[in-house]
DNA sequence: TCAAAAGTGTTCAAAATACACCCATGA
DNA sequence: TCATGGGTGTATTTTGAACACTTTTGA
């Protein structure tokens, strides 16, 4: 059987996901191990339809991995060295795993022909709320989990410079725009924005000065306050404009 | 003859560069005509080889276009729509060529089909010394000529779009980087440089400022002075410091 | 009434912009 | 010596960071 050589794939063509989440103040990224010996990490991959838009691609891809459509998912780069190709790494999986590749079941010829070709990628990245999100494994993979993005396993081909990359971009983006609120739940305290500026750039800002920013960006409106409970003055809630 | 079919390029991928250049106050873009009948123009256009990276590839492209290496270029956008074919185009182009499309000399059958599939492109863009370059025609070009980015003629597919976008990306970076300086002659006084910006951001600066912000960049260094018989004050010479 | 954390106003320094003046050049 | 355009110094405004103070909350 083959799974992806008569598929209508366009082919030596992917897209890769680096898929942000953010929870008490840690910027965490979404990965996925294969479900084979040896400790094989990827981040969520998938191909292009002859039928679909590469940006409707990666929202799919998205979509499958996550369950939520409709988030913010930007590409931010293309990797394509003349060498890049998963063929090693394909031949340590099959040579740790020899018993589930016999007789073509798991992997005919074919398939395995297309999937070791060279390969260029297009890197996306998406942000979402971390409590939206029930991540979806496939066959192929034994665990899907969120992982730190300082705290990584060791990943597959160059998935881990490319989440370098992301955030980099990320960062980048950060500096014209308020995107990175996708973050965050519907509404949040101007501490909480804090807190997730402060982690991506791993960096800390004065509070006053920091409200001051934000708020002049006239994206955010004033709710009503959030008592907590705590001895404090209560903060205000915050939410999108729209 | 197969010239694309047969060849080991990567299928349904293809490099589209908008290359950059500039002079007196005119930002100015590469751009093909057609050698058929019917006004058909196009970018600078090519295809990525099986063993050779996809900026690679870039400069390559370039470099059979411009005749000129290690210059400035860089990926800007990627365009990927799935209804994104040349297929009405090259039929237009056909049904107006007939007579040199008669068995499949000037085009096979394969070449027709590869060449009209759906395609996704890595736009590039580039900036060049237009004093430097000496635009190098196919066999498939009439021309092949600079065109102010205001005068542009009717481009095929999505070009028109490509350039907009490329200078848009172009404008982005230039406020972080002095890379335009590319497009300048190896001296140049200061009143071209800001000729340069304002030509491409379309906008007017203060002389005084102007200078001081580009020279307080440290990527300048002031050579002799340049004496053009002008009756006024000899402006001084810049080159990049190394 | 007190500690903790939020909100807001004021001050200070730095950067961007505007204004003014002087200088070199060739007719 | 004059008009022209180039170079540079000084004021002014705007921006952003640092500091200080007040308010709200529940114990």
């Amino acid at each position: 059987m083959n799974l992806f050589a008569n598929q209508d794939y366009i082919s030596q063509l992917a897209i890769d996901c680096v898929i942000f989440g953010y929870q008490e103040r840690e910027l965490k990224v979404l990965i996925t191990k294969l479900n084979f010996k040896g400790d094989f990490y990827s981040l969520p991959s998938g191909f292009i339809l002859q039928k679909e838009g590469i940006d409707e691609a990666a929202h799919r891809i998205l979509e499958e991995r996550t369950g939520i459509s409709n988030i913010f998912l930007t590409h931010f780069k293309n990797f394509g060295q003349a060498n890049r190709t998963n063929k090693k790494f394909l031949e340590h999986v099959i040579e740790l795993n020899q018993e589930r590749f016999v007789g073509d079941v798991t992997l005919s010829k074919a398939d395995f022909e297309w999937l070791t070709a060279r390969f260029i990628s297009l890197g996306y990245y998406a942000l979402v709320d971390i409590n939206k999100v029930t991540p979806i494994k496939t066959a192929l993979d034994e665990s899907m989990e969120w992982y730190n993005i300082h705290e990584l396993p060791t990943m597959m081909m160059d998935h881990h410079e490319m989440i370098e990359k992301a955030l980099e971009s990320l960062r980048l983006n950060l500096d014209t725009n308020i995107i990175v609120l996708n973050l965050l739940p519907e509404t949040f305290t101007m501490k909480e924005v804090q807190d997730l500026y402060e982690t991506i750039f791993e960096e800390t800002y004065a509070r006053n000065n920091f409200q001051k920013k934000i708020l002049d960006l006239n994206v955010l409106e004033r709710l009503e306050k959030k008592f907590t409970g705590a001895q404090n003055k209560a903060p205000y809630l915050y939410r999108f404009r729209r």
